[in-house]
DNA sequence: TGAATTATATGACACTCGTCATATATAATG
DNA sequence: CATTATATATGACGAGTGTCATATAATTCA
């Protein structure tokens, strides 16, 4: 069975995509490729065309994931009347991220697995990383670039620490309180 | 091979301590049953005699971590001069946590990993988590309890989450720039 | 000392994993 | 239309997984 070659192409990014989303939901060992060409409606045989290893894969659809992110919060924040930052909080620290790990934050998701991936991997994220720095640099109030930029990356990683404590916690009152807090704190 | 009922309470405590490391070194998954008895110097097979289920040793391990997290922290602060976060944080965003997950932060190493497993390990994490938060209640200034408890809870996920990123990133400087940019938004 | 208990060792089980060689069938090209 | 190129399918490989039944040998207890 062949496919055009824009089907290919097609079918190529639709396995990015799916890795993308079941990563973020079962971690990077917890959808084998079988599991995942099979969720796209191809067989397993098929994945070595298009990628190297699974950890290519892993690398781009990480990738993939983090780029995601940075224009959606592009999206939020053009949207949002009142200040950036409360604008990104609120949706970053939403119930809806929360219990949607799939379609969300990469960082909050799957960080500690990210620091143990290969080269390639980490830094694909550490770009990303940097492009979200310098995007929320810009959002973030202070008297001097600096102090901007040092406020920027402390809200990133209140953020994704939030994120990551209150979908461990299995308590959702206790959750709560956990997300109401990060956004309390990113607001003064 | 039999060994002493005290011989086999210590073996059994080894192996806890073990996984508890390499866990957070390598993930639940980077790690199987077979390897870690290797590395007790037991065999395989004699896992069971000990343990349910490898799920069964992930919950108590977890719960060992954040146990001594704890712990730790209470020296810290003991032992520090000055205020007690800002100590907490010296420590928790040095460069030696960051190098050595195996012996730091549960939460920092495999926090999102946390978030998938059984309910008995998320019930073990969430009432350590818990039992941090009511410690850091009392060290963390603020007018009021509520004050303190909120800010308390934003303070340890900004811990997490830097600790989380500048693992991750692949250069060194600017993972320290994380680190000291979490050090800094603590100490105000 | 002799008998019962039990901690560990051995070895196998069914399964999943990532990877790849090969086959097949269709698109692209002349 | 004939030929080449190639995207996918099939099926297998070895290695690793968690789990467990059984054997063994030493401790514990009567």
């Amino acid at each position: 069975m062949k496919v055009t070659r824009e089907q290919a192409a097609q079918n190529r990014e639709r396995i990015v995509e799916a890795a993308a989303q079941l990563f973020r939901e079962r971690g990077f060992d917890g959808i084998g490729v079988a599991g995942l060409m099979k969720e796209v409606g191809l067989t397993h045989g098929g994945f070595y065309g298009h990628f190297a290893s699974k950890d290519d894969l892993i690398a781009e659809a990480s990738a993939c994931a983090l780029k995601r992110s940075l224009t959606d919060w592009n999206e939020f924040v053009e949207r949002a009347s009142g200040d950036a930052l409360s604008a990104i909080a609120g949706r970053y620290l939403s119930r809806n991220h929360r219990d949607n790990p799939g379609e969300g934050c990469l960082l909050a998701a799957l960080g500690p697995d990210l620091s143990r991936q290969g080269p390639a991997v980490r830094h694909a994220a550490t770009d990303a990383i940097r492009a979200a720095l310098d995007f929320m640099t810009k959002l973030v109030p202070g008297k001097s670039k600096a102090a901007k930029r040092q406020k920027a990356i402390s809200a990133y990683a209140t953020l994704v620490g939030t994120m990551v404590m209150a979908r461990i916690v299995d308590d959702s009152e206790f959750s709560q309180e956990i997300l109401d807090a990060g956004r309390v704190a990113l607001e003064e």
